[in-house]
DNA sequence: AGTAACCTGTGC
DNA sequence: GCACAGGTTACT
């Protein structure tokens, strides 16, 4: 599941899964799906084998022997299931299969069926415009600042804009201004540079906590009490115990402090 | 900037 | 029943 960190897993996930392995067949089996990959698209990937993986943001690139790229994106709910063998059985909501010469599989296991999976020709880039990865030194706070200038978005919309920043979610656009100290409702354009600074800060940490995190649970690792505010609705803030507030911020949830996190 | 759309599931 | 869910795009 989806945002940078996880993205990050299940990349690691597929690179040790399917890398050096022959694709025997690809199935697509669900509707929405075909409409990224239609069953002509999946048929030729027979005989095509996997050779390098690669994450940006929360896209994942899977290139192909062939020189053509698989690129998938998990949107809300997508996840990869590893099939150590032809007996392992699917996932409930197995959408898309790729099994292997070697009798192993993985399957894109997505219950609201939102992800996407495109077959793209040698020479295409199929990645949109996206910012630097959360976690790049290319993202400090020179750049946010400028990425923000002349614009009226609140800061919890500048994390989550990819074309600022690659990786970050609803989840991490909380806790890192919760780091930051940051009421989510300022105008971005409209921070000191200190409070810039404290912005890059807790998005870094909050990407090196969470990597942390899966690296230790794998995708179990999203739990509450991981987590400073997200989810946390009336409980007492882990700074000063005042109960953390929820607001809808273009129809997204954000959780912050009322008392620590300023405006 | 806000809202609907894409989908399905869960919990109140 | 309704609100809500870790994302993104395409419309007012």
């Amino acid at each position: 599941m989806p945002e940078l960190p996880e993205v990050e897993l299940a990349a690691r996930i597929v690179r040790r899964a399917a890398i050096g392995r022959t694709i025997t067949s690809a199935r697509v089996l669900h509707p929405s799906q075909r409409r990224g990959l239609p069953d002509e698209a999946a048929a030729s990937l027979a005989g095509d084998a996997i050779v390098a993986v690669w994450r940006r943001g929360k896209h994942q690139l899977l290139r192909l022997k062939s020189g053509r790229t698989l690129h998938v994106h998990f949107r809300m709910t997508g996840d990869w299931v590893v099939l150590p063998s032809r007996c392992a059985p699917l996932p409930s909501h197995a959408r898309v299969v790729l099994r292997f010469d070697d009798r192993s599989a993985i399957a894109l296991d997505d219950p609201r069926a939102l992800s996407n999976v495109t077959l793209h020709e040698p020479k295409a880039d199929p990645l949109p415009r996206l910012g630097p990865d959360a976690t790049s030194p290319s993202f400090n706070a020179r750049w946010l600042r400028e990425r923000c200038a002349g614009r009226r978005v609140a800061i919890k919309g500048a994390l989550l804009d990819q074309r600022v920043v690659a990786g970050i979610g609803n989840i991490h656009a909380s806790e890192a201004l919760w780091l930051a100290r940051l009421d989510p409702r300022v105008v971005a354009a409209g921070l000191t540079p200190a409070q810039y600074r404290a912005v890059v800060i807790g998005v870094k940490r909050t990407m090196a906590l969470a990597l942390a995190r899966q690296r230790r649970y794998g995708t179990d690792a999203n739990e509450p009490e991981s987590y400073f505010v997200y989810g946390r609705e009336g409980e007492p803030c882990r700074r000063c115990r005042t109960p953390v507030r929820r607001i809808l911020q273009g129809a997204r949830s954000s959780y912050f402090c009322p008392r620590c996190q300023r405006r």
